[in-house]
DNA sequence: GTAGGGTTAG
C-alpha cells in the first residue's frame, strides 16, 4: 500500500484491517481482546493469517490457550507458517508442552516448513516436558534445516540441554554458535548454576567478562547461587556492588538471590541489611529470610520473623515448613502444633518433603504417637521419613522401637548413610562397641565409607568406646576431611587425655588451612586445662581474639577453666570480667576457680553476685560452691548452702552434692558427723560418698572409722579403680597386709587398671613428665642427688617421713626410698635444677598429693626460698616460706 | 530466586 492511496482513501476492508491490527497491539485485558476478536469475526477477517496469529498470541498472554486453539482452528489447515508459530508458542507459553509438540508434528505432516521462529518454542516445549528423546529429534531437524547457527535457536537449545541436565551438549551448542549474546551466556551459566556445577558457572562468568559482554540482572541472578554454594565471598561482594549499579528499581529476583547468598555465607548482618533496604518484598524474600535463619540454626529469630511476616504477607507451604523445622529443633511442640493446625485450616497440601519436616517436628518434640500416625498415613515415604521417625525413637530412648523400625525399614526400602550415622550414634551413646562394630561392617559392605559424615560418626564412635587407635586408623584412611572430622578427632584426644596428640591435631588442622571454629576451640581448651599447658593456652587465647570468638560464651567459659587449671587465677578472673554475656556456666567456672585456690570467701561472694545478676544457680553451681567451702574449711556456710539448695531453689540434691557435703564435714575433721550424715541420706550411698569419708579418715589417722568405711566400700563391690586403691592403701597404712592382698586380688580379677601416679611441668613450652620412681629421664642422677641433699637439710629442721604414705609391704628403709621417688618430688627437684633461682615453680599431678609430699613441699619452699604451686587432682597448693595456702586441708 | 533427616561442641 503506497502513501498516496493511504491519504486519498482506502477501501473500507483495508482500513478496518489496519485499525484492528493497531487495536490488537495495544490491548490491555482479556475483555478488550474478546471485543476485538468479535470485531474480526464480523469484519470477516478471521481467516487472515496475520490477524489470527496476533489473536492467538494475545489469548496466550492472557492465559486463555483454549481460545488460542479455537482461533487457530478457523484458519486450519493453512500453508502460512505464521499461525503455526503463534499456536505453538502460545501453547508452550501456557505450559501445554505436549499440545505444542502435537501442533509441531501436525505442521510437518501437512507439509508446512518450520522457520527460525518455530524452533525456539518447540525446543522450549521439549525442555518443559523433560523429553530428551524429542529434544534430540528437534535438534536434528534444526541442523537439517540449516538453522544450526541461529542465535535464538542456539540459545533455546542451550537452555533445553541445561534443563535436561546435559551440560555437555549445552556447552557443545554454545561452542558451535557463530554469534552469541548475553542471553546465550546467561543460559549456559544458569544451566551450570541450577545443576549445581558452581565452579563451572563461575568460570564461564569470568569468561563472559573477558569477552567484554556486560552482565545483566539475569546473569547476576544465576551466578549468585554459585557464589553462595562456593562461599565465594569476594565475588559475591563484587556482584552485590554490580546489582547496586545496574538494578535501577532493585529487581526483586536479584535481591532475593543476594539474600540467599548472604545466608549461605552465614552472614546474617548483610542478609538482614539487604532485606531491610528492599523497597518491595515478596513471599520469596520473606521465606528466604525465615529459611535462612533456620539453616543457620537461629531458630528463635526464624520464629520471630515469622511473627513479623504474618502481619504483611500470607505464609505459604515453604514458610510453614520452615517454622515447623524451627519448632522441631527448639522442641516447641505447642507452636509447632499450632502452625500445623493453621496450615490445615488454610487447606495447604503437604507434599512428602513438608510431611517429613512435620514428622521430624513431632519426633524431635517427643510426640512419638503423632509422628507415628503421620508416618503411617504418608503415602510417599522416602528414606528421610524413615530416618526422621527412627531419630525420634532414638532421641527419646525408645531403642526397642527404633530397632524394630530399622528392621521394617530394611524390608521396605534401603537404609542410607544417614540411617547408619544414627545407628552409630546409638552405639556411641551406650559405648557399645559390639553394636558399633556391626554397624561398621554394614557400612563397609554398603560402601558408605566414602561418606564423610559416616566416617566422622565412626571416628566418634570408636573414640567414645575407648578405641582411640581405631579412630585414628579411620582418620588415616580418609582422603578428605572437614572441620567436624578435625573437631571429632581433637575431642577424641581430649577424652583419652592424649594432650600431645591433641596439639598435633590442631596444628595439622591449621596447616591444612582450616580455621578452627567454636567446637575446635571447645575441644582444645580442655586439653590445655588438663595439661596445664599455660603457654599453649595463652596462644590459643590470642588466636581466639584474632578469630573474633572473644564474645562467645561457651568459649569464654572454657577459657576461664583453662586459666584457672593452668595456675593463673588472675587470668581466669580477667576473662570473666571481660565477658559481656555470662551464663550460669560462666559463674560456676569462676566459683570453681576460687574453690580450687582455697578462696572460699571470694567464691561465696561470686555466688551472691550471680544471684544479684539474676542468674539462678543450677545443680553444678551448687557442687562448685560446696566444693569451695569444703576446700576452705567453711563448714557452716557449706551446710547452709546444701540446705538452701533444696529449700530455697527447689533443687533435689544428687549423689555429687552428698559427696561434696561429706567431704566438707570430714575434711574439717567432723568424721562422726559425716558418718551420721551419710547414714541419714535418702539415697543409697555409693563409693564416692564413702570414699570421701575414707580419704579424710586416712588424713586424720582415724583408723577406727576407716576400717568400718573400708568394709562398706568392699561391700559395694565398685568398679571404680580409685576407691579400690584407696581401700587398699588404707589397709596398707594400718599394716593389714592380708586385707591389702585381698583387695588387690579383687582389683586384678575385675581387670581394673590402677592409673599410675605421675607429675608433669612445663618449662619453656616443653612438657616434662615424671612417673613414680622414674629413672628414665636424662638428669635423673642429679635429681636424686638433690633430693638426698634436701632430705638431710629437712631432717635437720625436724622433718620425719610419714611412712604411712607408703603402701607396700616392705621394711622401713625401703619405704623411705619409695617416698623419695614420688613423682611430684622428682618434678620439683627437676624444676629447681632447670629454672632460674628464685623463680616460682608449677607442678601438676594427676592424683592427690600425699601427706608426706605435702610436708616435704613446705620444707623445700622454705629451704630454697621458692614459691611452689602444685595442682593435684582436686585443687591448687601454693607452698611458700614453709607453709601451704590450703592451711593443710588438702 | 526460597525447603527436609544424621555426626563434633559441657
Amino acid at each position: 500500500m503506497s502513501l498516496s492511496t493511504a491519504r486519498c482513501g482506502l477501501p473500507a476492508r483495508e482500513i478496518l484491517y489496519s485499525s484492528i491490527s493497531n487495536a490488537l497491539s495495544s490491548i490491555r485485558n482479556s475483555a478488550e481482546l474478546h471485543k476485538v476478536h468479535a470485531l474480526v469475526i464480523t469484519a470477516g477477517l478471521d481467516r487472515s493469517a496475520f490477524l489470527t496469529g496476533k489473536l492467538i498470541s494475545k489469548y496466550a498472554r492472557f492465559r486463555e490457550p483454549t481460545s488460542s486453539i479455537s482461533v487457530f482452528d478457523r484458519v486450519s489447515p493453512t500453508n502460512n507458517v505464521y499461525p503455526w508459530n503463534s499456536i505453538i508458542r502460545a501453547l508452550a507459553h501456557n505450559a501445554l508442552f505436549s499440545e505444542a509438540l502435537g501442533f509441531y508434528s501436525r505442521m510437518r505432516d501437512v507439509g508446512v516448513r518450520p522457520d527460525a521462529y518455530t524452533y525456539p518454542s518447540v525446543i522450549n516445549a521439549c525442555a518443559g516436558l523433560g523429553d530428551a528423546e524429542m529434544g534430540k529429534v528437534v535438534h536434528q531437524h534444526v541442523s537439517e534445516a540449516g538453522f544450526g547457527s541461529d542465535l535464538y535457536i542456539g540459545n533455546a537449545l542451550i537452555d533445553m540441554y541445561a534443563r535436561l541436565d546435559d551440560m555437555g551438549k549445552a556447552c557443545h551448542v554454545f561452542g558451535e554458535m557463530s554469534q552469541r549474546d548475553v542471553v546465550s551466556w546467561n543460559s549456559l551459566i544458569s544451566g551450570y548454576s541450577s545443576n549445581q556445577y558452581w565452579e563451572e558457572a563461575l568460570w564461564y562468568y569470568s569468561e563472559l567478562k573477558l569477552d567484554g559482554i556486560l552482565p545483566d540482572l539475569y546473569t547476576v541472578s544465576s551466578i549468585l547461587p554459585a557464589c553462595g554454594g562456593l562461599v565465594a565471598v569476594r565475588e559475591g561482594r563484587i556482584l552485590h556492588g554490580l546489582v547496586e549499579k545496574i538494578g535501577v528499581d532493585g529487581d526483586i529476583i536479584v535481591r532475593n538471590g543476594l539474600l540467599s547468598m548472604y545466608f549461605k555465607f552465614g552472614n546474617v548482618t548483610d542478609a538482614q541489611k539487604v532485606f531491610d533496604e528492599m523497597v518491595f518484598r515478596d513471599i520469596v524474600s520473606w521465606n528466604t529470610l525465615v529459611c535462612g535463619y533456620c539453616q543457620l540454626r537461629l531458630f528463635e529469630d526464624s520464629i520471630q520473623l515469622f511473627r513479623d511476616m504474618i502481619t504483611t504477607c500470607t505464609p505459604d507451604l515453604l514458610t510453614v515448613t520452615s517454622v515447623l523445622r524451627a519448632c522441631g529443633h527448639l522442641g516447641d511442640l505447642e507452636l509447632g502444633t499450632f502452625v500445623h493446625d493453621y496450615s490445615e485450616r488454610k487447606g495447604m497440601e503437604f507434599d512428602t518433603r513438608a510431611n517429613n519436616i512435620l514428622l521430624d517436628m513431632y519426633a524431635k518434640g517427643g510426640n512419638l504417637l503423632a509422628a507415628r500416625q503421620l508416618f503411617n498415613k504418608m503415602k510417599d515415604k522416602d528414606s528421610v521419613s524413615w530416618n526422621s521417625l527412627l531419630n525420634g525413637y532414638i532421641l527419646h530412648g525408645s531403642y526397642g522401637e527404633a530397632m524394630q523400625l530399622f528392621k521394617m525399614m530394611k524390608m521396605e526400602t534401603e537404609p542410607d548413610s544417614i540411617t547408619h550415622v544414627m545407628l552409630l550414634s546409638v552405639s556411641t551413646q551406650f559405648a557399645d562397641i559390639y553394636l558399633g562394630g556391626e554397624v561398621h561392617c554394614h557400612i563397609v559392605k554398603l560402601g558408605f565409607t566414602i561418606d564423610l559424615r559416616v566416617c566422622n560418626a565412626l571416628i566418634d564412635m570408636y573414640a567414645k568406646c575407648s578405641k582411640l587407635e581405631d579412630s585414628l586408623r579411620i582418620f588415616g584412611l580418609m582422603d578428605i576431611c572437614d572441620i567436624v572430622t578435625w573437631n571429632t578427632i581433637i575431642s577424641a584426644c581430649n577424652h583419652h587425655q592424649d594432650c600431645c596428640l591433641g596439639f598435633q591435631m590442631i596444628n595439622a588442622m591449621r596447616n591444612e588451612g582450616l580455621v578452627p571454629d567454636e567446637a575446635s576451640l571447645l575441644g582444645i581448651l580442655p586439653i590445655c586445662s588438663l595439661l596445664a599447658a599455660k603457654q599453649q593456652g595463652k596462644e590459643i587465647h590470642g588466636y581466639i581474639f584474632r578469630l573474633g570468638f572473644e564474645s562467645n560464651v561457651p568459649v569464654g567459659n572454657a577459657l576461664i577453666e583453662m586459666y584457672s587449671k593452668c595456675g593463673n587465677l588472675k587470668g581466669a578472673v580477667g576473662v570473666f570480667e571481660l565477658m559481656k554475656v555470662k551464663d550460669v556456666v560462666t559463674w560456676t567456672a569462676l566459683i570453681s576457680a576460687y574453690g580450687m585456690y582455697g578462696e572460699g570467701q571470694k567464691a561465696l561472694k561470686a555466688f551472691a553476685q550471680m544471684e544479684v545478676a539474676g542468674i539462678l544457680p543450677d545443680h553444678v553451681a551448687f557442687i562448685a560452691i560446696i566444693f569451695a567451702c569444703s576446700h576452705s574449711g567453711m563448714v557452716e556456710e557449706g551446710l547452709n548452702l546444701f540446705d538452701c539448695m533444696k529449700n530455697k531453689y527447689n533443687i533435689e540434691p544428687r549423689m555429687e552434692h552428698y559427696a561434696c557435703t561429706v567431704d566438707l564435714l570430714s575434711r574439717s575433721g567432723h568424721l562422726t558427723k559425716a558418718e551420721d550424715f551419710i547414714l541419714s541420706m535418702p539415697l543409697k550411698p555409693d563409693a564416692s560418698i564413702w570414699g570421701a569419708l575414707l580419704s579424710a579418715c586416712r588424713a586424720n589417722g582415724n583408723m577406727k572409722i576407716a576400717e568400718r568405711v573400708s568394709k562398706r566400700i568392699i561391700e559395694l563391690d565398685t568398679d571404680m579403680t580409685g576407691y579400690n586403691v584407696l581401700v587398699s592403701n588404707v589397709y596398707a597404712s594400718m599394716g593389714k597386709w592380708e586385707q591389702v592382698r585381698s583387695v588387690r586380688k579383687s582389683i586384678r580379677s575385675k581387670g581394673l587398671k590402677k592409673s599410675a601416679g605421675c607429675s608433669w611441668m612445663e618449662i619453656k613450652k616443653r612438657v616434662y613428665i615424671f612417673g613414680t620412681g622414674d629413672r628414665s629421664f636424662e638428669q635423673f642422677e642429679e635429681v636424686y642427688q638433690l633430693l638426698d641433699i634436701l632430705g638431710s637439710l629437712m631432717a635437720k629442721q625436724g622433718y620425719v617421713p610419714d611412712l604411712q604414705c607408703v603402701l607396700h609391704d616392705v621394711d622401713d628403709d625401703e619405704k623411705e626410698d619409695m617416698l623419695c621417688g614420688h613423682s611430684e618430688r622428682l618434678a620439683i627437684a627437676f624444676g629447681l635444677l632447670n629454672t632460674e633461682p628464685g623463680s616460682p615453680l608449677q607442678i601438676m599431678k594427676n592424683l592427690r598429693v600425699c601427706a608426706d609430699c605435702h610436708t616435704v613441699s613446705k620444707y623445700i619452699s622454705s629451704i630454697v626460698q621458692r614459691e611452689i604451686l602444685v595442682r593435684d587432682a582436686n585443687r591448687f597448693h601454693l607452698f611458700k616460706n614453709g607453709a601451704c595456702s590450703c592451711g593443710d586441708r588438702w
